[in-house]
DNA sequence: CCAAATTATGCAACTAAGTCGCAAAGGAAA
DNA sequence: TTTCCTTTGCGACTTAGTTGCATAATTTGG
């Protein structure tokens, strides 16, 4: 498909293979992180979970893809971009994406996960 | 035991148990959140998994504990106190508490991580 | 102090996201 | 095309946490 996405995986070094392309473009077009079965769904090509999970945790290693966990202990995936934190609704579940300040923080931060009430569900 | 927890109890109108004041106790004693294979260490008496998750349950729901995940997809528990973050390394897996200041943020937070490197991993 | 009513416990079976080994299929390079 | 190496699919497995149910413990009212 994309000749963009051939020069991606050239560049990182691994394997063109439809589906790493097809997570990829899942994630671009995505506007929230996404968990395993939401990739599935907008996935156009069938693919065992297995492959799911090696690739986007080669992904996460050459620093593609970011991970982080919900309350509902799958792992939601995002293509990486400047660090940012993710509020996550107890209530509703939404989560959304928000610049925190967090001031110093000693060491690397690379994942700001916050939990609580959004201010829809905060009556 | 301590008679300080039999009151505890019944101001949250909930039976006193040997179970109950031990997963407390320990709680208590401990100076970082613990997970339930931790706690369980601790304990001074023998408790199933199913009556530890009962009643850590129990205390959550009443605003007495307070839970988050660790990379290891393990739960935490630390007796509720102010709203502090926690920063666990990913290298070493150690969790560190600490305060943040968040500036404004819409909504009510009841749980900060942060993932990352820590000062003494981050070489 | 005891019996009834309610709640908690232990056990074992279950759940489900994610992982792993292996044989077969696919991609890259010559 | 042929060879080499990587990736894929399948199924079996792992494991933290959950659930149903019979039994045991705690509270309460007489």
């Amino acid at each position: 498909m994309s000749e963009q996405l051939q020069n991606v995986f050239q560049q990182y070094d691994i394997k063109f293979t439809t589906a790493r392309a097809s997570i990829l473009e899942v994630l671009k077009v995505a506007n929230s992180p996404l968990n395993y079965e939401q990739i599935k769904e907008h996935m156009s090509v069938k693919m065992d979970k297995a492959t799911f999970y090696r690739n986007i945790a080669k992904f996460e290693e050459l620093g593609m893809v970011h991970k982080f966990e919900s309350d509902d202990r799958k792992w939601y995936f995002e293509l990486s971009s400047t660090t940012h934190a993710h509020f996550i609704c107890e209530q509703c579940h939404k989560i959304t994406c928000m610049e925190v300040d967090l001031g110093k923080v000693e060491g690397e931060v690379t994942s700001i996960v916050l939990k609580g009430t959004c201010k829809e569900c905060h009556s």
